[in-house]
DNA sequence: AAGATCTGCAACCGCATACCA
DNA sequence: ATGGTATGCGGTTGCAGATCT
């Protein structure tokens, strides 16, 4: 009953192929095509299984495979699939000819994901991501409360912050407690306050009433009721963003900021694309987003994330 | 110049499902 | 119907080259 095992790895090689194992495979399946892979290593005279033979046949001595950069096409079109279908490669392999699975999932990867969560777009949800706005939140209000915010809201915080900012923020409530002063010793210290948009003063992170008053309530320009400065969440995202080897933390989703899609079938990030916009810091500034963006591609990347074109005759339901 | 660290990618591994005897 | 194999897929690893210190 059954079949035979599909090759003894026994004696079989592994690693990486050489010129003359490709050459032997690639001869092999010209002539006789590439159908069962568990004969095929034997015949063509190959100490390799099956399995091997098929994924290299399939993810780099295939003919139309295309090899070379990703083109910016091409990424627009796996992000948009991906946010659709998760990290089912091989169907958005079956969108971009010539890129195989394996190909494309590295690349998102190595490139993509780390370019979206660069830009504060949650990778797995195609969300925006609020990290900074809620560090930013729970900073103001630790600085700038009279009331003592309670450590344990900080750490409560603590499965979705990242650690190095919890650390920061719990030593800034700390210093906070102790001595106000010291706090801003810290900040100017560790150039964590930008004096040029907003100094830091006592006055300020002692200023009465501003929890209940001052914060609007969509935390992105937190005003002082009695002052003409305006304390905004890009300050202190600068802050942070501005800091070398500070990661981009992954915290919580935010369920009422998705994609919209619009009657052009464009797809948007209506909430993300907004807060640059009527940010204090231009887009395009040195700040914010744009000082993490080393290279072209990854400003033609940024500008593309929140707005891209679902292609002609790419139907999503053909893959649900 | 040399060692450490980072990055990109080919290849492997294990699982799920289709297929077959 | 059952159980074993073949194939495909996604996650992960390991290595080589690039970059940093």
């Amino acid at each position: 009953m059954g079949r035979t095992p599909c090759c003894d790895k026994n004696g079989l090689k592994k690693g990486p192929w050489t010129q003359e194992e490709d050459l032997k495979l690639t001869n092999y399946i010209q002539v006789h095509g590439p159908g069962n892979w568990r004969t095929l290593p034997r015949n063509a005279g190959l100490q390799r299984c099956g399995k091997s033979c098929r994924l290299r046949w399939t993810n780099y001595l295939r003919p139309d495979i295309k090899r070379g950069r990703f083109s910016f096409e091409e990424e627009e079109t796996i992000i948009q699939l991906h946010s659709v279908l998760g990290n089912k490669w091989s169907v958005i392999a079956g969108r971009l000819p010539g890129r195989t699975d394996n190909e494309i999932k590295n690349y998102w990867n190595t490139h993509i994901r780390k370019r979206l969560l660069r830009n504060g777009i949650d990778p797995v949800t195609h969300a925006p991501r609020l990290d900074f706005l809620e560090l930013s939140s729970i900073l103001g209000l630790t600085l700038c409360s009279q009331s003592v915010v309670n450590a344990s809201n900080l750490l409560g915080a603590q499965t979705f912050l990242n650690p190095q900012l919890l650390s920061l923020a719990n030593t800034i409530l700390s210093l906070k407690q102790e001595n106000p002063e010291s706090v801003l010793q810290y900040l100017n210290q560790n150039q964590l306050c930008t004096t040029s948009a907003v100094p830091c003063t006592s006055t300020m992170i002692n200023q009465t009433g501003l929890m209940q008053e001052g914060f609007s309530s969509d935390m992105t320009n937190l005003s002082y009721p009695n002052s003409q400065e305006n304390l905004t969440s890009s300050t202190l995202t600068n802050a942070f963003i501005g800091q070398p080897n500070t990661t981009v933390p992954v915290l919580s989703e935010t369920p009422n900021m998705q994609y919209s899609l619009d009657g052009n079938q464009n797809y948007s990030f209506d909430s993300v694309r907004s807060t640059p916009t009527s940010s204090p810091t231009p887009l395009h500034s040195s700040s914010t987003y744009m000082n993490r963006c080393s290279t072209d591609d990854d400003i033609e990347s940024f500008s593309s994330l929140f707005k891209f074109e679902i292609p002609e005759g790419l139907d999503i339901h053909d893959f649900m």
